[in-house]
DNA sequence: TGTACATCAGTGAACGCGCGTTCACTGATGTAC
DNA sequence: TGTACATCAGTGAACGCGCGTTCACTGATGTAC
């Protein structure tokens, strides 16, 4: 039955909105279109009078979540609130609101352009946004330091969620928490 | 027809090395049976002579990848050397042969627990070994400075690949290899 | 050493299932008068 | 404002394809005498 195009908008929304959590939980191969409508509260037959195709929605989410991520971003003080946040058990279990390139990093090379564009985007979003909470030095130091920053955080976090033991799993965290924490201080 | 033991075992091997290959090039879901039989020279009817699921495959491919890694590093100087390689271009466009944990780092939390041990070994194996090349202060420092080591590293190496920017990939690698190279030498 | 039979590595067709996509249909919404 | 018709968001069945797995079969190897 039709609805209104109001409320065919929020569908359209909630659509996006869950892909976004699934596929940064599960991967882009981990979920069905079926899947991810029935979680939106719809059936999988109507996917295609949103979306050409799977594909495009995995685009348009991605480039959802890596803004999401980055507004939630927004409320934090400094980097040192920023590491402690971003490197925590908290966030190593919690793939789906969590970082999108650390949780789509590894698949996006396979994927088609448009998804690997939006990830891109939010690769760079961050690394200037680390750049400018850091202090001191030459514009060009700050930018290599935020990648260095940024790099040990996500590859911290894709550590810590490869390893089966969660003890390791928090001294990989705590490791380079502190590592980088000493790094911007000093 | 039948072949020769020996043959026979020959052809696990190949088998086993061939998957080795591939999931680190394509990822878990992005290679099957058919095309790793195949590539080994093999039809895909006879793989469960040789193992008992695509899953028994994945977790000993793993294991190979991450002892065939550990083996490469042995010819290694020190940790500039292999700081410098690992974070090369060559390194990035070389999934298949590349570092396994960068590789299925993402996909691993997913999947069985067999595959995600033998990931795990590789990530125990590989921060010792960082340990071993450091040089100065208390065995617990060196640790600590090994884990951050390494997950800049894979952080980098997992950042120039999902970025679609060659440019953007290069600057990645060297602002983390020169980082971490900084922080060996003081 | 030679012969006869059992074994079994590898082949290729087939099965079952899930997934992306399509399509005819429904019935409430939107619009023209 | 009310009525009649067109539109179209959403439904659910169906299609085609690929993939993991199974299985009957082949014929060379391994073994027992």
């Amino acid at each position: 039955m039709r609805v209104t195009r109001e409320q065919a908008a929020r569908s359209r929304e909630r659509i996006v909105a869950t892909a976004a959590r699934l596929f940064r939980e599960r991967g882009f191969d981990g979920v069905g279109v079926d899947a991810i409508m029935r979680d939106a509260g719809l059936t999988h037959g109507g996917f295609y009078g949103h979306f050409a195709s799977k594909d495009a929605l995995a685009a348009e989410a991605t480039t959802r979540a890596v803004g999401d991520s980055m507004r939630r971003q927004d409320g934090l003080a400094g980097l040192h609130e920023f590491l402690s946040q971003y490197l925590s058990m908290r966030h190593r279990d919690d793939r789906a609101r969590g970082c999108p390139v650390a949780a789509l990093g590894g698949d996006v090379a396979r994927q088609g352009p448009a998804l690997r564009s939006a990830l891109t985007k939010g690769v760079m979003a961050q690394i200037s946004r680390i750049a400018n909470l850091l202090k001191g030095g030459t514009p060009k130091a700050r930018r290599r330091q935020a990648i260095a920053t940024y790099a040990g955080m996500v590859g911290a976090l894709v550590l810590a969620r490869a390893v089966d033991e969660p003890i390791l799993a928090e001294e990989i965290l705590t490791a380079v928490r502190d590592t980088l924490d000493d790094g911007h201080a000093a």
